[in-house]
RNA sequence: GGGGGAGUGGCGAAAUGGCAGACGCAGCGGACUUAAAAUCCGCCGAGGGUGACCUCGUGUGGGUUCAAAUCCCACCUCCCCUACCA
């Protein structure tokens, strides 16, 4: 037998050798299909992560897969490098966000080429580089040109712990908290820089050219949420417009009164005498709230009545005008009409203060609805009442229940009135991407004390990121006191100008990445259309679902906005010359999508301690904690508790006694602590405490470390592990003992294919059957690595080798046979395992590079089997199997069938009513 | 409140109308070893039977079908997204 299996000498050779051949390097070739595969780029933190690890290497073997059947195939890699914590490890840190993210990056790469990805890394784009920022600036202009970049003053999300205001969408949860810090936000007036996503709600809601999964596809379209009904125009008494949307326009006979939001610009000039000071307070009351506040109180709805009324279109009733913060100013008009019997949340409103309640839609089925002793309000369909005219108007939905007739019918004379029209509202907001941060690339406006809001001229660009800032933790942005940065001249008067001093959202970096990546260093444009005309667009784009209503919606926005503002025009030209078919070609920035899942923390349970020492109050002084074997727990005596170790926190033990009871431990340096393995030396370190199936966080100390896997195991039993152990889209938690499995396979691999070839009498059976599993297995390999089915594939590569090894030990089959299925397995193994394959590859005498060879071709007449075991079923269960030739006819299938041992047994001597035969199963149903 | 997804051995999981549990982890028995590790051979859903075999079994209850983990209806549990959205 020749030596062992050592990933740690063979993987830096092989990376060494490829990196020096330029094995992966990718360059346009008309002549090939090509194909784009990405992996969503990853923040530099600092440390590859395990999730890394799990989103990367499959995407990694598709892609290698890909490349072995004939695709000119493009994997690049790069590092969103604009963010927060550069920023904040600078303040805390004294570390400036330029070293301390170079550095960074310098670690994660070189972690990453440990992994065996074929990254092409002379692609590598980072998004902090000038070079690349200056790109982000530009893209600025050409919206800011072309009207879908503005600024306004609004009342916007701010993060009190950022210290900036964020997107809609970077604001999560039921208490409205910043998505990276968890900080609930408040809302603060600010003027800030805004791109008109909601210029393509419609087509940001449509889905038609892509593939990507439902589940995304809904959430974005939820996220636009695209609601129909209509503009009603109500009037105040001294004639200014109050203009509201609503879906249900056949109600307007039921509004009782209106609900302006606190922040509605009417409010102040409505408001009487008498009210103002009320509504004063609860105008401030409301401006102070965070939304979690706004939420908290159980929804308990408040509000307070102006004093001003409004009159009804389409009845000419006077209404009184409330304001209450159930009413928000980002959605619709910021003003509603209040139908209380038609709608909850009015109908709410209207009984805790005494509003009236007026009945416009009887339901059909259901008693006749009365506005004294209703408890909820009637949503539902029925007959038009108290609406002058439309009285008896069906308010019904269509078949399909969409549409609701009385809907139509009451637009069309509100059109006619000139009192409303039809309308389309969306929920989807315009994107704020200003950040009042210093770690991002400079928005390039000016701000000229004469001329106004001046672009900076693109020539000028870039607007460079000064280094020489104080970080302090203020609150503001360095750039603001930094004079030389901030004062400027005007471009078109040549007097004196500010900079703006707020950066762009990160967000806007990842919206465009895929297109640096096809040529990083050109400086003619964003990307060149010479490599954008082959590559675009992305063919197959992978990683988490968190990104569905953020990176993914930005991108498909800003693919559309450069689209509308003509970008691609010269690469649609190169595309056009290159024979594809350029129409919808650049309307989406990926084709298709599929979403990985996420490792979590391995679960353990706690040491059982007895703790020994003095209660002081509710808890414990430890001068002693013990660690006992789980199976053999003491009963605690009066000054001791027992029990397992549930959380750590600096030297304080949380501990769940067996009573169910929990209990607080402290210790201190005189404290002992006896654990098995390290005797009375043991520190509080060795206790081991309970985790729980989590997120790894290194705050709760269950974060598994890629480099020390890969220094023990190698980076192809990590890859194999990530692929084999779980679904790949649902993941699951880590689990240390499970890569023993993929371990064994490849130091068995290695054995087989490093043993003697065999020597024995060949069996043309066994000959056969060997050849048979090979073309199976090419068939499965290839089904997994097409659907993302990464963990049967290598269950398949896993059983090629289990018969290699049965072949080996019974010794008869061919040295054909045998050289061939070895040479298939390295083959199917090449884009799972890059090294070993490689290795094993050469040491099998053939040429380099196994990972530029054709993928093995499937015979589905060598993995047919000639043999197969006939399932007997009477009644549909199984009675007997029997072994019968794979090309049996129908008739003596049902023939052996009826006649076998097992079918006679059950049949009781009845008579068959019917005899199924099913032939690709190799099954017979007899019913009697 | 609205929308979406999932529930299969001790564990990760296969099987998308046709033999439930491929492949692997853990466990158990045996071989090798002074011993342990590693390795090799075997067992491994539950119950019954000496045994060939039999009965039950894919969250629960019903239905469709010759045949259901898979399709349909209702329910339970868990997870994710979203929410005074007018």
């Amino acid at each position: 037998m020749a030596d062992k299996y050592v990933p740690q000498e063979i993987e830096p050779r092989w990376a060494d050798r490829w990196e020096q051949d330029g094995l992966y390097r990718s360059e346009v070739d008309p002549d090939r299909p090509k194909h784009y595969a990405l992996t969503m780029l990853p923040y530099p933190s600092g440390d590859l992560h395990i999730g890394h690890w799990y989103a990367m290497t499959p995407s990694d073997a598709r892609a290698r897969w890909m490349r072995m059947t004939g695709y000119n195939v493009l994997f690049p890699m790069g590092f969103d490098a604009f963010g927060l914590p550069a920023e904040n490890a600078a303040i805390q840190r004294n570390i400036h966000p330029k070293i301390w993210t170079e550095q960074n990056i310098n670690t994660m790469r070189r972690q990453m080429r440990t992994m065996g990805a074929m990254f092409d890394w002379e692609r590598e784009a980072v998004t902090s580089e000038p070079e690349y920022y200056q790109w982000s600036q530009w893209f600025f202009l050409q919206f800011y040109k072309n009207g879908l970049a503005y600024r306004e003053g609004a009342a916007v999300d701010f993060c009190p712990q950022c210290n900036t205001t964020l997107a809609r969408e970077q604001v999560w949860g039921d208490d409205r908290h910043c998505e990276r810090c968890g900080t609930p936000v408040i809302k603060k007036d600010l003027e800030q820089w805004f791109f008109r996503a909601t210029n393509y709600a419609e087509e940001l809601m449509e889905h038609s050219h892509i593939d990507w999964p439902e589940r995304v596809k809904t959430m974005q379209a939820n996220w636009v949420g695209r609601s129909e009904g209509a503009h009603v125009t109500f009037t105040t008494e001294d004639g200014d417009p109050i203009e509201v949307f609503t879906t249900r326009p056949d109600t307007l006979w039921g509004a009782t009164f209106m609900v302006l939001a606190p922040e509605h610009p009417l409010v102040e000039k409505i408001t009487t005498d008498e009210q103002r000071a009320a509504v004063d307070a609860y105008v401030e009351e409301a401006e102070r709230k965070t939304e979690i506040d706004r939420t908290a109180e159980g929804k308990e709805k408040t509000g307070v009545f102006t004093g001003g009324y409004a009159i009804n279109p389409v009845n000419g009733e006077r209404i009184p005008i409330w304001i209450a913060d159930y009413v928000m100013i980002s959605y619709g008009s910021g003003a509603i009409m209040a139908v209380p019997a038609h709608d909850q949340r009015d109908f709410e409103f209207a009984r805790k203060f005494g509003l009236g309640i007026r009945i416009v839609i009887q339901p059909d089925d259901a008693d006749d609805l009365n506005p004294d002793n209703m408890t909820e309000a009637w949503p539902g369909e029925g007959i038009m009442v108290n609406s002058g005219q439309f009285d008896g108007t069906s308010a019904r939905y269509s078949a399909d229940g969409k549409k609701n007739e009385a809907v139509g019918v009451v637009t069309a004379w509100l059109e006619e009135q000139g009192t409303g029209h039809g309308a389309v509202n969306y929920r989807l907001r315009d994107w704020l991407i200003s950040r009042q941060r210093y770690w991002g690339t400079p928005i390039p406006m000016l701000y000229c004390d004469q001329c106004g809001v001046v672009p900076v001229p693109e020539k000028d660009l870039p607007v460079l990121l000064p280094d020489d800032v104080d970080f302090k933790p203020t609150g503001e942005s360095p750039l603001r006191s930094h004079e030389g940065f901030l004062h400027t001249t005007c471009p078109d008067c040549g007097g004196h100008a500010t900079r703006e001093t707020d950066t762009m959202d990160t967000f806007m970096c990842s919206s465009w990445y895929q297109l640096r990546y096809l040529s990083p260093h050109f400086d003619g444009g964003p990307f060149d259309p010479e490599e954008g005309g082959y590559w675009l667009p992305v063919d197959q784009y992978t990683g988490g679902i968190e990104h569905a209503t953020m990176h993914l919606m930005y991108t498909r926005f800003f693919t559309k906005a450069m689209r509308d503002c003509g970008i691609y025009e010269p690469t649609k030209n190169v595309a056009q010359s290159m024979g594809r078919d350029v129409e919808h070609l650049f309307d989406e920035p990926m084709l298709a999508l599929y979403n990985q899942g996420m490792i979590l923390g391995e679960p353990r349970n706690g040491d059982i301690v007895v703790a020994t020492g003095e209660f002081e109050g509710g808890k414990l002084n430890a001068a002693r904690i013990q660690v006992v074997d789980g199976r053999d727990i003491p009963p605690a005596d009066a000054s001791q508790v027992v029990g397992e170790v549930m959380s750590r926190k600096e030297l304080v033990l949380e501990v769940v006694g067996s009573d169910g009871r929990s209990y607080v431990v402290d210790t201190d340096e005189d404290t002992t602590f006896d654990v098995p393995g390290f005797g009375t030396d043991a520190t509080i370190e060795q206790v081991r405490y309970h985790l729980d199936i989590e997120k790894m966080s290194k705050s709760k100390g269950n974060v598994v470390a890629p480099d020390e896997l890969v220094a023990a195991h190698g980076a192809d039993a990590v890859r194999a592990y990530l692929m084999f152990a779980f679904r790949w889209e649902q993941g699951g938690p880590w689990d240390s003992q499970g890569i023993q499995g993929v371990i064994r396979w490849l130091n068995d691999v290695w054995d087989v294919v490093n043993s003697d070839t065999p020597n024995g009498a060949v069996d043309p059976k066994a000959d056969r059957s060997l050849n048979r599993i090979v073309h199976q297995v090419i068939d499965k390999v290839t089904d997994g690595l097409r659907s993302f089915g990464f963990n049967t594939a290598v269950a398949g590569l896993m059983e090629l080798k289990n018969a290699l090894q049965d072949a080996r030990r019974d010794n008869n089959v061919s040295v054909e046979t045998w050289n061939s299925a070895i040479e298939k397995l390295l083959l199917l193994m090449a884009p799972f395992t890059p090294f070993i394959a490689e290795e094993l590859w050469a040491r099998t005498g053939h040429p380099y590079s196994i990972h530029t060879q054709a993928w093995p071709e499937f015979d589905p007449e060598i993995a047919a089997e000639e043999e197969i075991t006939l399932v007997v079923q009477i009644n549909g269960k199984v009675r007997d199997r029997i072994q019968v030739p794979a090309d049996i006819s129908e008739d003596d299938a049902k023939r052996l069938a009826l006649e076998s041992e097992g079918a006679q047994r059950h049949m009781d001597g009845k008579q068959p009513r019917k005899v199924i035969f099913v032939a690709q199963r190799g099954m017979v149903n007899i019913v009697v």
